[in-house]
DNA sequence: GGTAAAATCACCCTAAAGTATGAGCTAAAA
DNA sequence: TTTTAGCTCATACTTTAGGGTGATTTTACC
């Protein structure tokens, strides 16, 4: 119970002793400067910066930090890396889903021979397939056909 | 110039200001008051509060607020039409503008033939070039080529 | 002028891609 | 039951691509 009153009211008792000591100190040092009068202005001055340090310590206990909160933001290039296959597109061309498989590893390089590895079939499937997408999309060749199926959003 | 100083000095002249003026009410104050001689305990308390909350204000005004920054990222969306060759990679590969040209028109689909007339040059200057830029990629084939290009951003 | 790199061209050979034709099997739709 | 679409596979042939070797010309730089 003392000891909560102590804890909340710290800062305004030591604030009171302090101010009592100093006016001890003062009225002490009044009785052995008295003759010299312009001493009042000595006693104003320090009495003034003390207090105002006094203060300036009081304020950083009574008040509570202030935090500006700034929100900046910042904007970060996003490139359409997410590639969204054209169903409809892929439909209306009528391309199966094997057709599209074999394009895909087409357009990422691989041979006929290593295509055919891949998907666990022979050369001459692949050799099919490839024939059926070049006319479905009306290309002669490998190049072309990617070219194509990439600006058709049929492959990333 | 004046300005900045002012701008830069302003709680500091302020508070001198503010001093010299407390002085001298407290000068003119000792004058009226001079017969009551306890009259400068009054002084002293008044001095105290007075500086205390002068204090108060000055600390108020010297304590920066602590600026708490939250960057929020905002994505952007960059449409993919916005090809940007990195010449870094090509100068570091190698790669001559000549053989770029190739490279590209290869990209488009056009077969050697296709790209010897384009440029005005016979089949085997295509060839020629052609595996000059599958020795400066490491591939075997146009379709890597090309592949491995786009990746690189050498062609769009 | 000398040198190196780039561009151009030729020829030979092989590999890979592409075309044409045909066939068989399975599942789903008519 | 029949038809259709999709997948798989084969064979024969043609075209294109790719690798190798070498040479000449042009261009850029010192």
């Amino acid at each position: 119970m003392t000891l909560n009153f102590w804890a909340r009211n710290r800062s305004v008792i030591l604030y009171g002793v302090s101010l009592a000591i100093l006016l001890f100190l003062m009225k002490w040092l009044e009785w052995r400067f008295i003759i010299v009068d312009y001493a009042f202005e000595l006693y104003a001055g320090a009495l003034a910066v003390i207090f105002t340090a006094l203060g300036i310590w009081l304020a950083t206990k009574l008040t509570k930090p202030k935090t500006n909160t700034i929100i900046v933001e910042k904007e970060v290039m996003v490139t359409n890396g997410d590639f969204v296959l054209d169903e409809k597109q892929l439909a209306g061309l009528g391309i199966s889903k094997r057709e599209l498989e074999v394009l895909q590893l087409m357009a990422e390089g691989l041979s006929n021979h290593q295509i055919a590895g891949r998907l666990f079939v022979s050369l001459n499937t692949i050799k099919t397939h490839s024939s059926k997408v070049f006319e479905k999309l009306e290309v002669q060749r490998r190049t072309q056909a990617v070219d194509k199926a990439r600006r058709l959003n049929l492959i990333p």
